[in-house]
DNA sequence: TCCTACACTCTCCTTTTGGTGCGTATGGCA
DNA sequence: TGCCATACGCACCAAAAGGAGAGTGTAGGA
C-alpha cells in the first residue's frame, strides 16, 4: 500500500509539476478512469476474477440483476478495452465464453482496494447517511 | 498488495460459504460501491486528497468540466455518505469550506491503486481499443 | 412435431444524468 | 449609485442509461 502512495505521490508531482503529460494523456486517463469506475463493470470484473472462466449466462448469474442488454454492452465495452477476451465455440446453440485478459486482472487487483473499504465500512456509511438524515432530513 | 488480496479472498470465501452475511449487508456494499464507483466522487475525492481543504469554486477548478450542478449534489453525497466535512462561514458572499473525513481519506487511498492502474495501463487500453475497431469495425 | 436452450439483437419505453440559465442576498468597491 | 462575487436552488430541456419484451436460428430432447 506505502508503494501506491508513493506512486501516487511520483504521479501528482508529475502532472502538476511537469509539462511532458499532456492534455491529452490526461484527458486519455480520465476516459479510462470515467469507463473503467463503472458498477456493472466492477462487477463483472469480480465475478470473473472470483470464477475464472465463465459463460454469457452464468456471468448475468453471478453479478445478479443485470439485464442482457447491460451485461451484453459492459462484455463488448470490456472486450475493446482488453479486459476480457472473448471466445466463440461455432456450435448450436452457441457457446461463449469469457476470460480476464492480464490487463484486467491487473484492473481487479487495483479494485481489490475499494471492495475491502466497501465492506470495512458500509457500516460507518449506513451510521452517516441516518445522521445526514436526522440533521438534515428532520431540520 | 498482498494484504489486500488476502483480504478479498477471506471476502470472498466468507460470503460463498457463511450464511452470517445476509442479502441485506450484500445490497448494502453494492449501493456503496454503486454510489462511490462514481467518476465525479472519484475526482473530487483525488482533489480534496490533493490540496486538503477547498471551496466550491475551487473544487470546481480542481476537478474541471464539472458543472454547478453535479458538483452541489456530487458533494452533497460525498457529505452525506460522511466523505467529507462541509464547513459553512455564516458570511456574506457566503463562504463554505469541503475537507475529507478519515473516512474519505481511507476511500481516496483505497481508489489510489486505480488511478495507478489508470495510468500505468491506458496506453494498453488505448491499443487494445485500436485493434478492436480494426478487427470488428473493419470487417 | 413442438419446445427448449443459448447468446444475443432490436424496438419501445421510463428513469436518470447532466447542462444552461436565472434568481438571491448583501458587504465592499468604484 | 450600482455592480461584483459566492454558493448555491430551481426550472427547463436534451441525451444517455437502462429495463422489458419480442425475435432469431437450429440441434437435440420429449
Amino acid at each position: 500500500m506505502q508503494a501506491i502512495r508513493s506512486a501516487m505521490a511520483a504521479m501528482h508531482a508529475r502532472s502538476n509539476a511537469l509539462p511532458p503529460v499532456s492534455p491529452a494523456v490526461e484527458s486519455l486517463v480520465r476516459q479510462v478512469i470515467a469507463q473503467v469506475a463503472d458498477k456493472w463493470t466492477m462487477l463483472v470484473l469480480e465475478a470473473l476474477e472470483e470464477h475464472g472462466t465463465l459463460r454469457f449466462t452464468e456471468v448475468g448469474r453471478m453479478v445478479g440483476g443485470i439485464s442482457q442488454k447491460m451485461l451484453t454492452k459492459t462484455l463488448r465495452e470490456m472486450e475493446r478495452d482488453g479486459l476480457v477476451i472473448r471466445t466463440v465455440h461455432p456450435v448450436i446453440p452457441p457457446h461463449v465464453d469469457y476470460t480476464l485478459t492480464e490487463l484486467g486482472r491487473e484492473l481487479s487487483a487495483a479494485f481489490c482496494g475499494v471492495w475491502v473499504w466497501a465492506e470495512t465500512y458500509y457500516a460507518e456509511v449506513s451510521a452517516a447517511r441516518k445522521a445526514f438524515r436526522e440533521r438534515e432530513g428532520g431540520a
